[in-house]
DNA sequence: ATACAATAGTTAGCCGGGTAATTAGATTTT
DNA sequence: AAAATCTAATTACCCGGCTAACTATTGTAT
């Protein structure tokens, strides 16, 4: 007879109840300040660099390009970026920042921080840097191994 | 002038995109047995013990009802729980794995044990081990402290 | 010029999370 | 007994992810 797993004792495991947890967190703060979770991410790439298009932020943020669509749909209707079409090909378009758009960086450095120190209370410095670490390489495992496709 | 955030240098921006790419991977290999990826939680918990009300699956699995619901009813709607009405308390019902059910824990087990092994690839058994400590850690830091409710 | 292929973006619809509101039944208070 | 409260579950609706399919436009081949 197979012997039957601890799911409990996985890393799978704690990743699922972890990020879910994480998810419900980043909400929380975010929505103190009426943003939502997936908002942000588009943000930060256009304070990096203004004016991309839809299918640049696809690559940069790294989710699908309907997901994207819905985000921007979202920061558009409160006014924090704008999206217009290019001159020389209708098909693209670029998204720019509002003024509000550059200004709401202040508050959300502010909820990302306490953000930050929310989920790494009760860590030392040493965990927090190796948990930083670790986490770099899991998520270089996922993005870098395209991952068995037989069915 | 305030100086700027350096959002990837966080434990936050990480976890944030280790989350949806976790998420990902999860969905793709429980989806190679025809299951999503959170209804194998509630399986899970069936499994340790069976017959369960919606409200024990909400604290055990820690999601919201709406969520358990819908998860309960993708489970009956590919035949591996059942939903039966308790006696003596007609608000409550019970959830019951079906043979189908209780059979598809080895596909399950497999799948899980390839997505354990296609996320620590590239880690060392210590660095597993440390990795599965933190997580530990974060995890009660989110379950255990309630956090600021100020607005 | 016409046909075909590639690209950019959106729409539709699904699951996984959530909150708010609702229904129905059980309990408690008066 | 009647009213009020609490509890279990569902429904409706939101955002964050996805895939598939569709619209337009651009580019390329014939």
């Amino acid at each position: 007879m197979a012997e039957l797993i601890k799911f409990e004792d996985t890393v799978s495991y704690l990743l699922a109840k972890v990020t879910t947890a994480f998810r419900n967190s980043l909400e929380r703060h975010m929505g103190k300040i009426h943003l939502h979770g997936g908002q942000i991410f588009i943000l930060f790439e256009l304070w990096k660099q203004d004016g991309l298009r839809l299918i640049d932020l696809v690559e940069r943020v790294n989710v699908a390009a309907p997901t994207v669509t819905k985000m921007v749909d979202g920061l558009i209707e409160i006014h924090l970026v704008t999206r217009t079409k290019i001159e020389g090909d209708n098909r693209s378009k670029r998204i720019f920042l509002t003024e509000g758009g550059r200004v709401m960086r202040g508050k959300i450095e502010a909820q990302w921080l306490e953000l930050e120190e929310s989920c790494l209370t009760g860590l030392t410095e040493t965990e927090r840097l190796v948990l930083f670490e670790l986490l770099g390489k899991l998520r270089s495992s996922y993005t870098g191994a395209p991952g068995p496709e037989e069915d």
